[in-house]
DNA sequence: GCGTATTTGAGGTACGTACCTCATGTAAAG
DNA sequence: CTTTACATGAGGTACGTACCTCAAATACGC
């Protein structure tokens, strides 16, 4: 065996009973450090301090939860939106609901409707602090939103954006993908794939008004324009989430340009846009670059109907908002580099 | 605010008091079943396990744990490499030690003999099964090291493997990555960047007796000899981990096939081997691929002089592997999307 | 119907922390 | 030197669960 192991037989974890003898103060006063209750002296509040670093004493939050009686109410505030990737995102809601009741945790679930920023400002404003420790929003950035958040972090409510970054909001931590290195990346890919050949590419997005898509064109474009100027980006095709109106305005851009040697479907809504595509271009030679893990973006790229997708993680955002609200209440720290989202790259290899 | 929340109110979470009032027993005996103790009616047992159906009864881990004064001992074994992976999985322990401190985990490493599989298998045996709850295991695969593992679970220590998988023992979970998938996503990258032109392309790794390598090798093969078949992949390269040995023999091989379009580094080491590759390739025609996230590849992909690099992210390595332990103590079921081990493709657009 | 074995209840203590009250200590202000 | 404000100690209860003991109730064999 080696030999540490004993240590942890006979060192046991400190307790603040522990504390208090080492610090020579009663647990009381050790309980009023601790927690930051007033009437105590700053020297004694330093001697406890000093205790706490002797003996590496570590609050068991388990324990001090228990004796608070304290558990997180968590609030999911989601688009009513029908797309693949909202109902995956719900799933891995659902999941971690189930696995976290355990430990206290407890997370409902309300919709907004996406484009109505004031209803969505409105059904924050509702939230009760009283009956809600943190709340994750995923909505288009817009400055309602914004100041309903605002409001919200006044009151006592933690609040972390989903997917969408809230712009300008400081209070809400982001929890998800750079969008503008997600488009770089699409567009590295795409150069790839491309093979030196020229030609157009198209971008596809619901509507330039989503800061989201114009963060993704704007680095697609970077790295096109640096790195592969044989290609010339099209103005992106917009098709507001409507199925009869993607299939017209694509079959139209690709009459006008018969060059169009790949798609960047710049949106999550990939199982919209993509059967039209394949209408259209029947022989198959697209590359198309799509946006988010579904179901159906797992099925074209073993079918190859897809090249490549960039996605993020959605069980991974819902667990990493989960503990960052927690981690803030508890008044802990995160671990950075396990909030970080990653921008994945999928091909039908690595699924 | 949505009509759900009120719930939360007014249904606090059920405890065993509650059981106990609704199965019309006492709280002894509700004790005595979800403990599974003697001495209890079948039909008492199954009036108990009716209402945790009812209530929706789930236990308080935390005040479980600390009830029973239990603390999760956990010990890494990991090879006494010094590669950079290695000392990132290293952070990435300690990270998640101190982290997991106030859930009442503790995390000890051991170092072992990388080849010695008699030396780790005796290490295991050394184990105290009074002072260690699981052991998380990195070595390469052997009948000794199996064997030890087996002895290790009979004694009632639960084990992982990471990174390395060790073969043929289904007592030990595997946390990483499908090694055959991984060469076969390198193989994907490697054919589009060659752009269609024929070549040969060499494989590094550091001793052919490495399953993983084995299994990296046998994927990349499979995909460049079904969809790119103008490229060559040579016999692969052999460097046990010396970089004198591998600076000679990567020149022999270069100059004897001019014809070199790619390399790919199936070790995880790349700073050793790239290295030797530019000082022998200076016009950086070269596209190479390599493995693992590190200073040296982050910087290598930055600066271009790596084209994409296959990776699997050490600290989700380290912290599912305590997670799966720890589930496995409690005899909770893990969440299984978030302890899949995923193949990133990194290239320098979404670091 | 008796004795014995099994099943159940009642009640306690403990885990580590939070939070409360009340008594007592000490220092500063008058 | 008293008054007052503040600082600290001592001790308690609680959280939800585990685990223990002992007594009481019930079932079972003969």
């Amino acid at each position: 065996m080696h030999p540490d192991m004993k240590k942890l037989e006979t060192t046991a974890k400190p307790t603040t009973r522990d504390l208090a003898r080492e610090a020579g103060v009663s647990i009381a006063t050790v309980d009023r450090v601790l927690n930051g209750r007033s009437g105590v002296r700053r020297q004694t509040i330093e001697r406890v301090n000093k205790a706490v670093e002797e003996l590496g004493f570590v609050r068991d939050i388990s324990a001090a939860n228990l004796a608070r009686r304290r558990s997180y109410r968590f609030l999911f505030v989601l688009p009513a939106a029908p797309g693949q990737f909202q109902s995956e995102l719900l799933n891995r809601i659902d999941e971690a609901n189930k696995a976290f009741l355990s430990e206290r945790v407890h997370v409902e679930t309300v919709y907004v409707v996406e484009n109505d920023a004031h209803a969505i400002a409105s059904t924050l404003d509702d939230v009760d602090p009283e009956q809600t420790d943190g709340i994750a929003i995923m909505a288009p950035a817009s400055p309602q939103v914004r100041d309903a958040i605002e409001r919200l972090t006044r009151n006592g409510i933690n609040v972390v954006s989903l997917i969408s970054r809230q712009v300008n909001s400081d209070e809400a931590h982001f929890v998800g993908i750079d969008n503008v290195a997600a488009g770089r990346t699409a567009a590295r890919l795409m150069g790839w794939f491309s093979q030196g050949r020229d030609g157009d590419i198209l971008v596809v997005c619901d509507t330039m008004n989503s800061i989201d898509t114009l963060e993704r064109r704007y680095g697609f474009d970077e790295i096109i324009n640096a790195d592969f100027s044989a290609l010339r980006v099209l103005p992106s095709v917009e098709c507001y989430s409507e199925s009869d109106r993607t299939r017209v305005v694509l079959r139209n851009v690709i009459d006008r340009h018969p060059d169009v040697l790949g798609v960047y479907v710049a949106v999550s809504e990939a199982e919209r846009v993509v059967p039209a595509l394949a209408d259209i271009n029947t022989d198959k030679s697209l590359k198309i670059i799509a946006h988010e893990r579904t179901p159906f973006t797992e099925a074209a790229l073993e079918a190859g109907r897809i090249s490549a997708v960039i996605a993020q993680n959605p069980g991974h955002v819902v667990r990493s908002a989960l503990r960052v609200l927690r981690a803030w209440i508890d008044g802990r720290e995160t671990i950075q580099s396990q909030e970080a989202i990653r921008i994945e790259i999928l091909i039908a290899e690595n699924l």
